[in-house]
DNA sequence: TTCTCTACTGTGAACGCTCACAGAAGCATG
DNA sequence: CATGCTTCTGTGAGCGTTCACAGTAGAGAA
């Protein structure tokens, strides 16, 4: 009469069966687990092959009680959707960030912190010692929950370069004022002299950053900064489409805008097509990002490509060594011109 | 003296200190934790107050490894790469999962079976226990992973119809069928006649039920089905764009088109205004979905929405029933017709 | 009184793992 | 031969919780 297995699952072998068919201890068993280290080539082996005869795999809970890490990170979102909704490089981050923890045999707990009772709960989770660390996304970046995450110890990346300056948290970011400056000399590499800029929410660095590099290539070559050439919005298509238009009724002399995100160049070109202007032939128009939103315009933009796989890559590598004991760190990853039709 | 709180975390409060601060046993707390069955209100409430001034919370990893469970799920998404970067769906979706779970206290895994590997180690963990059910998005709907998941016994709901009908797992998706009836008697009493459809991919049951609610409709109304009018895609824009392309050139007389989804429609959008038609005037467009590329799309596309929010609370509902025990389930929730600017 | 029943409470054992420690075996050195 | 050192192995304890069980107190019935 053998056992059914319809239904409900076995259970799983432990440490003591593979110690058992290995004919070894459960600290020789544990041992080869983690790392192999002061274990003789011969019991080493003999594990290894009752490892795979019985299928073991280790209980994480266990082993997170006793060794009191819990082995897994959490991403941390602080948007109320905005963001989950109409940011294609979100995407693009949570699956590079995801890929990476996988090679590190680390799961990726999803929190999204829309409400203020969420972002309670979620607080209480973290600083209970449930996650070892976080992967924090949000756009408002003096963002409260990064200091208090900070205060409570708890190793953190976040995803932009954070406003305070003063606080002393790990992040990645690329390189928005270079990026800026290359976007902004291709303009004026192709002759165009009144370059209009959409600048991002100017209360982030990434904002203030971008609209930084236009200014100082501007400057350098000998172009006088104009303010009705300048409008910011706030990375949203409505606000690229609005921004435009407030630049053509302003400067109708403009022939090229820098547009500080792909999203709302897309929307600058709506509003150019609009108001009868050819792109690029009237207006040139430069993107930001190279997100989805690039390829799908028409005409395709010309764009700073932000590097999000090595970002995810890089935060996740920062917040592991900061687990492990590092202290923290900023990341600054360089940006590229990729030229398409809208230049 | 007191203890520095710089840097390192303190160690949390157990159950145990808890019970010494209510000046009850560590049975009582843990009654009181799981539902205050059989505890006096003298002592619920002493446990309480020591609780909040203790500020504890419960050690996941000690419960789990008792009672077997590990309260968390996974959401398992086997794609490449292009649902996740394409699909807008897929972010409510993802969104709306994590919120209903978390109203549990429950924590979502994400998981990405991009490659062969991956998809291995995921299956060992999920298979090992660590989590207890699993939330399963994959477009190629007779994926093998289903079927592996539910011969382990573990918990499984699937976003959308599974193909093998035969293959007994909890699946919740909207009405194809009825979404479809719906848009083309919408094109019907527009008076237009020959309607043509961009399907979604057929070997998948929604581009089947999608198609076959077209035809039905059709031919209630006494219109005959005309082959030419009848292209697939495979839900891209790119697919809908070249669907249209041939619709035009074999049926040039087309009034109107039901494109099987939004993301399809937009392409189809493009195809029309380069052929010169006008939409709604010359040719009205139907779209599936009622995702975020309906109302960026101009015209702002007619369409069946597609109701995310109670997909995702359903798959969370039923999948969580079948942790407690219950049998696995099919839920087929409407949809609903959104008028806009297309038809 | 005594017994039974219900409502509640405390206690030891276990869950599966890692860690610290003790000890064994092998080998070179004094 | 004792001593030390290195490499390897086994053992008990304990992580923080739940669960089963035993036990207590009080109320009501016989």
């Amino acid at each position: 009469m053998t056992m059914s297995n319809t239904g409900g699952r076995r259970k799983p072998p432990t440490i003591h069966d593979v110690a058992r068919v290995a004919g070894v201890s459960r600290g020789t068993v544990s041992r080869v687990l983690n790392g192999g280290h002061y274990v003789s080539p011969a019991a080493q082996e003999a594990v290894n092959a009752a490892i795979r005869k019985t299928g073991y795999v280790v209980n994480r809970h266990a082993r997170s009680l006793i060794t009191g890490r819990s082995d897994s990170v959490g991403f941390l979102l602080t948007e109320p959707q905005e963001k989950l909704f109409e940011d294609p490089n979100f995407n693009v981050l949570l699956r590079g960030c995801t890929q990476a923890l996988a090679a590190h045999d680390i799961p990726l707990l999803l929190m999204v912190a829309g409400t203020e009772d969420e972002r309670r709960r979620i607080m209480r989770y973290i600083t209970a010692g449930h996650v070892d660390g976080v992967l924090l996304v949000s756009s408002h970046s003096g963002d409260p929950v990064a200091e208090q995450l900070r205060d409570a110890g708890v190793p953190l990346v976040q995803c932009g370069k954070p406003m305070g300056l003063g606080s002393k948290v790990s992040y990645v970011a690329a390189d928005d004022r270079d990026g800026a400056r290359d976007m902004v000399r291709h303009l004026l590499s192709l002759g165009r002299r009144r370059v209009g800029v959409v600048t991002g929410p100017l209360d982030t660095p990434g904002g203030v950053d971008r609209l930084a590099g236009y200014k100082e290539v501007l400057t350098e070559a000998g172009v006088a900064i104009d303010d009705r050439l300048i409008v910011s919005g706030d990375y949203s298509r409505a606000s690229g489409e609005a921004g435009a238009e407030r630049l053509l009724e302003r400067a109708p002399d403009m022939d090229a805008v820098f547009v500080a995100s792909d999203l709302m160049a897309q929307g600058a070109l709506t509003a150019l097509r609009r108001a009868g202007r050819r792109v690029p032939e009237d207006v040139a128009v430069g993107g930001f990002d190279d997100s989805a939103a690039a390829t799908e315009s028409v005409p395709a933009l010309t764009t700073i490509r932000q590097p999000y796989d090595r970002i995810s890559n890089e935060m996740v590598r920062v917040l592991l060594a900061q687990i492990g004991g590092e202290d923290p760190a900023a990341v600054i990853l360089p940006t590229e011109l990729v030229r398409r039709d809208s230049t």
